[in-house]
DNA sequence: AGCACGCCGACT
DNA sequence: GTCGGCGTGCTC
């Protein structure tokens, strides 16, 4: 066989395409390695496809570079894996692969970390001019500490130019870094399990070698985190990676000191919070095999492990977990299918299982374990509706919900308010002339925030100063309307002046570490009442709540998306899985206007199994996921007409492969950010056939050119249909 | 996505 | 006369 010649490369470019090279002679390069390439007049960064491809004909290929590293940046399996995705997700490749870098790699610079700069000398004198005394002294410490770093060297009053001098002069070198592998770990033996638990951990796989999915349905409190370290405990061996993925908001420092007071250094962890320097090293640790146990949010589902040996994902029907842009994959899934090209098992855990994990333990396809009851002595919460129509409500909440508050804090104990808007009051309106308050830039309410006296789009970056009077009318009776965390807050402050009301909400732990100290204050233990939005729901373990109140309940009930009955369910789920977590049991108090409606009386039986068997039931009548494939095609463009119109073009081309179409029709945000929004829902059960039509028409997309201003995305399995 | 080319309007 | 707006097209 014959040096192949040619290569395909794939850059990081939204081209739906790749692009051939020279490789020049005496230069061997192998798929996943990077590459530096010209590329009209600038010089990219790229990723090895193939190599040995027969060009188009009639192009006369530019030459690519030596290979940047010895070994492939992405291992095989960590390709194959994105490949697939790029397919299944119909997103470009080269922006697929490249996602899976650290932010270093993907700008061309080398695969070395700051930190692993390591320095040895060459002799132990060296001529040096007589008046470099810093760089005599730094050579004197080097040759007295080989293998010392850059950064030791600075810390001890050397500058980086005088090493970097140093070098030049050829009187130092770099050395290889002294072994610091992942230590085995070095913590504590596996945690005690309950009876309980010890019959689900029973029912894992034990460490197969085969792809093994199973679904840990385990209600809040009921100690899945223990299971997950035992199960790691006993069937993960001293040189195999593990992967652990978690929603953001619940990658918290207590969460990461139980791990590592069981596995000590071998937990590494992967979020949106790592700078670049962090992101690098930790890349290359699971790069190069290190015995990892990572814990992630969702892209550390990409990195590139060569022993991964178990995957775990805890909140499995997390929708966080799925992109909103760009490359819009699902991290459980693609673990899921990393699973299955790995051969090793994987589990996904809930207390409120995703319909779609649910469906496929039905079918067999994943193991069903379930954790019964709360781990030590908590009870489950006892949940209530308060019906509040013809109620009279202060700021939103009944008396009967005061009154509960005010026994849980005179028992000296804690309340939770949840109350899904942030701000003041989700609209400004005119009891005169009935004006509303709009963004000038969305199809949307602006909502007042009393804070800083500013009215705000939650869907674009406007705000402005709030009007005392009505804008069209100049009535005076101008004035908020509605719910939000803020008049909540208030209007609790104003009830309770003892007691202190603690928000909890995007704009109140904006500033780093601010959650943290709320955080703490709760943990004293001291009667206090908490207000905030989903953030409350998630990860959280407060034990000394005992009571949640739901403001409203309904938002979900009636809405057009199809997810949302599920997703209120789980949200609702989660925030009563709050209460009563210690030895104190708990209550939940949800308001609504329906409280005959079936879900609400399902949710406060307590049972999601059957609440998800009949949220199921509707997905099959319907015809929805996850017992058919999804796609939407999103067009927006400068006028609806435009979006409209694209749609419209694509759509008995779409038909045309065999799929379900419907639409086009405006998005339920129709305007955003003055982009006016359509979409076209596509429906197959086939998932094959999907893809393929999804193929054929992002092809067509491709090729044909697009009015000025438009542009299309397509989104598989899409969490918002709206 | 960049980046260059190119074709029209409004400035010293 | 040229600076610069962003529409169009191309990148192996």
């Amino acid at each position: 066989m014959t040096r192949p010649q040619t290569a395909r490369i794939a850059l990081n470019r939204p081209l739906r395409r790749l692009f051939d090279y020279a490789i020049p002679p005496s230069v061997e390069v192998r798929p996943g390695q990077r590459v530096q390439v010209p590329f009209g007049r600038q010089s990219l960064t790229g990723l090895v496809v193939e190599t040995g491809v027969e060009p188009p004909p009639g192009i006369t290929l530019k030459t690519l570079s030596e290979p940047l590293e010895t070994w492939s940046a992405l291992p095989e399996s960590t390709f194959r894996l994105l490949t697939w995705a790029s397919d299944y997700y119909q997103h470009p490749l080269g922006e697929c692969l490249f996602t899976a870098l650290p932010p270093a790699l993907r700008r061309g610079r080398p695969a070395q970390t700051k930190a692993e700069q390591h320095w040895r000398a060459v002799e132990s004198e060296a001529a040096l001019p007589g008046n470099a005394h810093r760089q005599k002294a730094l050579l004197e410490t080097i040759v007295a500490a080989p293998g010392i770093t850059s950064s030791s060297l600075v810390g001890a009053g050397f500058t980086r130019a005088q090493i970097r001098s140093l070098e030049n002069r050829g009187a130092i070198i770099q050395t290889e870094p002294p072994s610091d592998r992942a230590a085995p770990d070095s913590g504590l033996p596996a945690p005690k399990l309950s009876p309980a638990q010890q019959e689900a951990a029973d029912q894992l796989p034990g460490s197969t070698r085969t792809f093994c999915a199973s679904l840990l349905y385990g209600v809040t409190g009921s100690g899945k985190t223990e299971l997950y370290l035992d199960y790691l405990k006993q069937h993960l061996g001293q040189d195999e990676q593990a992967l652990v993925l978690v929603p953001e908001i619940n990658l918290t420092p207590q969460t990461l000191a139980r791990f590592r007071r069981y596995f000590g250094n071998r937990i590494v962890v992967w979020h949106s919070a790592l700078n670049d320097g962090e992101r690098l090293a930790t890349w290359l640790k699971v790069r190069h095999g290190e015995p990892v146990i990572l814990i992630g949010t969702r892209s550390a589902v990409l990195l590139p492990f060569t022993g991964l040996r178990t995957i775990i994902v805890d909140e499995e029907h997390d929708s966080s977990y799925k992109q909103g842009e760009g490359f819009r994959y699902s991290g459980r899934d693609v673990a899921v299918y990393r699973a299955h090209l790995n051969q090793c098992p994987i589990i996904l855990g809930s207390a409120t299982p995703s319909l779609e994990s649910w469906h496929n333990a039905h079918q067999g396809k994943y193991r069903l374990i379930t954790l019964g009851e709360r781990a030590g002595k908590a009870r489950p919460p006892e949940l209530a509706l308060l019906d509040i129509r013809s109620r009279p409500l202060q700021a939103g909440l009944c008396k009967p919900a005061l009154d509960a508050i005010h026994q849980t804090l005179a028992r000296g104990e804690q309340a939770l308010v949840f109350v899904n808007r942030r701000g003041f009051a989700p609209v400004m309106m005119c009891f005169d002339c009935g004006h509303i308050a709009e963004c000038p830039h969305c199809d949307t309410r602006l909502t007042y925030h009393r804070r800083d006296r500013a009215m705000r789009c939650h869907h674009c970056d406007y705000q402005q100063a709030a009007q005392q009077t009505c804008p069209k009318c100049s009535s005076e009776n101008y004035q908020p309307v509605g719910q939000g965390t803020e008049r909540t807050e208030e209007t609790l402050t104003e009830a309770f002046p003892e007691t202190p009301v603690v928000r909890v909400d995007r704009d109140s732990t904006q500033r780093r570490g601010s959650i943290q100290s709320i955080l703490d204050q709760v943990n004293t233990g001291q009667p206090c009442v908490l207000v905030g939005t989903q953030m409350l729901a998630k990860g959280h373990d407060f034990p000394n709540v005992t009571l949640v109140v739901v403001v409203n309940a309904d938002g979900g009930l009636f809405s057009v998306d199809f997810r949302a009955p599920e997703q209120m369910i789980q949200t609702l789920l989660q925030v009563s899985g709050r209460a009563g977590r210690g030895d104190k049991p708990g209550r939940v108090l949800i308001q609504t206007c329906h409280s005959d409606h079936p879900l609400l009386h399902a949710l406060c039986r307590g049972d999601y199994r059957s609440i998800a068997d009949q949220l199921l039931t509707e997905r099959e009548s319907g015809q929805l996921p996850p017992f058919r494939s999804m796609a939407i095609l999103r067009a927006e463009a400068d006028s609806m007409q435009a979006s409209l119109q694209l749609l419209d073009s694509l759509k008995p081309l779409a038909q045309a492969t065999g799929i379900d179409v419907w639409g086009p029709l405006p998005a339920v945000i129709a305007r955003k950010a003055n982009r006016h929004r359509a979409q076209l829902v596509l429906c197959s059960n086939s998932r094959g056939q999907l893809n393929q039509s999804l193929t054929r028409l992002c092809q067509h997309l491709d090729q044909s050119r697009l009015p000025p201003g438009s542009k299309w995305i397509v989104d598989v399995d899409p969490q918002e249909t709206g």
